[in-house]
DNA sequence: TTGAAAGCGTTACCAC
DNA sequence: GTGGTAACGCTTTCAA
């Protein structure tokens, strides 16, 4: 015989204290009411006495669920993941749900096993800006579920909580031509990304909107150094405002037109994407589209807690991202 | 008798499939050598004929573990702990370990409860930067390990990685001495802190090293809001150079400075503290101590597989912040 | 080398 | 109401 593995009291052990059997314990730790007063008053006692909790691992073999749910991101540095990831963690806790989490770290093949074992462990999944193709996505969805997907287009039939990208750069856009610009930049994030080609969609109907207005797209990268080094673009351009990818890059180009004596906003408007918590510190300070990510997490969780109680959950969100005006965009000069 | 509750295939399928006993397939899938060749190969095949992958529940719980650690921060939305996190993670994951992560929302009395049900679940704990005071941790930590410190000094007997924050301020007193400064300012983090005790510890240090120079102490706080509220005092104060408790103060500062028109680093010094992302492009670029957390966490996370491993962890660490120095810093005025 | 069977610690069905 | 006991899906001892 195996020696006892765990230190701690078992079910049989308060069973043997308070005089009943195991399964009138397990009724009474699960608040079971039709046990008599007596022995819910003794199991009790018996039970704070030994200081007996139930294994969770045990529970999880025989209700087959774990109370967890997991979630991939694609990198826990990114202030988007980060704070989805809160949103969810904070609204599971509530419901007494535990979150696992998994950083795929950008490579797409390493998300596809992540997801899998991830899934695995828990009772469900949140995949947060899958970065893999839609085809991919679509044929994991089965072995995944319940899955819902945030920052990412539905589509796939999974529910999805996501940001209207195309619609915050429109208002962008429509926000720098109320000031007057007339010419245009967006510094794009990577091609093969689905959220710039959302942005790109906006920039297109800013466009179709506004034929008179011209609107340059120059690549521009996803971070502060990649704005820095597009600061020589922006100067050559001509435009006298710049649409970044995201507030990183804006705020690398901040950085850079300052140095070179450029006045932002005097000379050139400048805005962001995510509206990030430093957008706000900036000098000059950020405007930028403001997408709220850690409600977006708790909407993940409320579609993901339906799936879990096997009801259906409330149709897709798409939020739209909030354009917040600062001192980073002002008429256009002249 | 009840419904099979999973539609996975178990490891009686796979038995069935290949012609052994469960006892061999579980030989197989563990890669115990003592299965004959022919065996092996037709496990194999049919395992992945089936798609069979063993429940993580049911090993667990014969296994007595579960191949995960939990991690309770204060605050998923602080940069320290974030970084800390992901060092964690990604160690872990190296190792085929998971992570649960538990955010007590700097709520002490739900970090004690949270640090009980977060471990039960798992198989160790990473405590980052508790603030429960020394008794009620020392009384914790029984029922917690194997259990590892982040961000907190030792003495409780348990493994610890942290940051030796009071030579951190000590090295900034001593750059800020270099350039001439004599009057200094710090605008301390909350006063129950323990890590804005050893920012003062080392004040004090750079005090009783250097007689003649006055170093002023302010209440600041730990965020841009208190940072930028602390405008008016730091002028007051007619210190050439200011010690902010943390990046985010020094941050909320620079802006305010600015909008005041008061030169940095010309009139007035600033220094942080942490080295966050973003510190390196704020205007000016801000002079701060770096701290490694993301390093850390990957040493904690060496600790609590050493704890798991049944070995001794090595000896506790205490990274020394690097002073980064930077624009917001230069000579004294006059 | 292989298989039977006894756990791992619960829950829930079925009798009483 | 309460207690036996068969699952839950696996690993590992023990025998063959």
């Amino acid at each position: 015989m195996r020696p006892r593995t765990s230190g701690r009291p078992q079910i049989t052990d308060v069973a043997a204290a308070a005089g009943v059997s195991p399964a009138t314990v397990s009724r009474v730790m699960n608040g079971n009411t039709t046990v008599a007063a007596a022995l819910v008053e003794r199991v009790h006692a018996a039970a704070a006495e030994l200081g007996y909790v139930a294994s969770p691992i045990a529970r999880s073999l025989v209700l087959g669920r774990t109370q967890t749910v997991s979630v991939v991101v694609p990198d826990m540095a990114n202030p988007t993941f980060q704070e989805t990831l809160r949103g969810i963690t904070r609204a599971a806790a509530q419901q007494r749900h535990r979150v696992l989490i998994a950083d795929s770290a950008e490579d797409v093949t390493a998300e596809v096993e992540l997801a899998r074992e991830a899934r695995r462990h828990t009772d469900a999944l949140v995949l947060c800006a899958p970065r893999m193709p839609d085809e991919q996505l679509a044929a994991l969805v089965p072995s995944l579920a319940p899955l819902v997907l945030t920052h990412r287009r539905p589509g796939t039939g999974v529910p999805t909580a996501t940001a209207d990208y195309r619609a915050g750069m429109v208002d962008l856009g429509e926000h720098l031509l109320g000031l007057g610009h007339r010419r245009l930049l967006y510094l794009a994030g990577p091609a093969s990304s689905t959220n710039n080609r959302l942005r790109l969609d906006g920039i297109d109907a800013v466009r179709t909107a506004h034929p008179e207005v011209e609107v340059v797209v120059r690549t521009g990268g996803v971070s502060f150094e990649d704005g820095y080094a597009a600061a020589a673009a922006v100067r050559e351009s001509g435009a006298t405002a710049v649409m970044a990818f995201n507030d990183l890059v804006a705020m690398g180009l901040l950085g850079a037109l300052q140095e070179a004596g450029v006045d932002v906003p005097e000379q050139v408007s400048v805005t962001g994407f995510d509206d990030i918590p430093l957008a706000r510190w900036t000098t000059p300070s950020l405007t930028t589209a403001s997408v709220a990510n850690v409600e977006l997490g708790a909407l993940a969780w409320a579609r993901l807690a339906a799936l879990l109680a096997g009801q259906d959950p409330d149709e897709d969100v798409l939020l739209t991202p909030a354009v917040t005006v600062r001192s980073s965009t002002g008429p256009a000069p002249r």
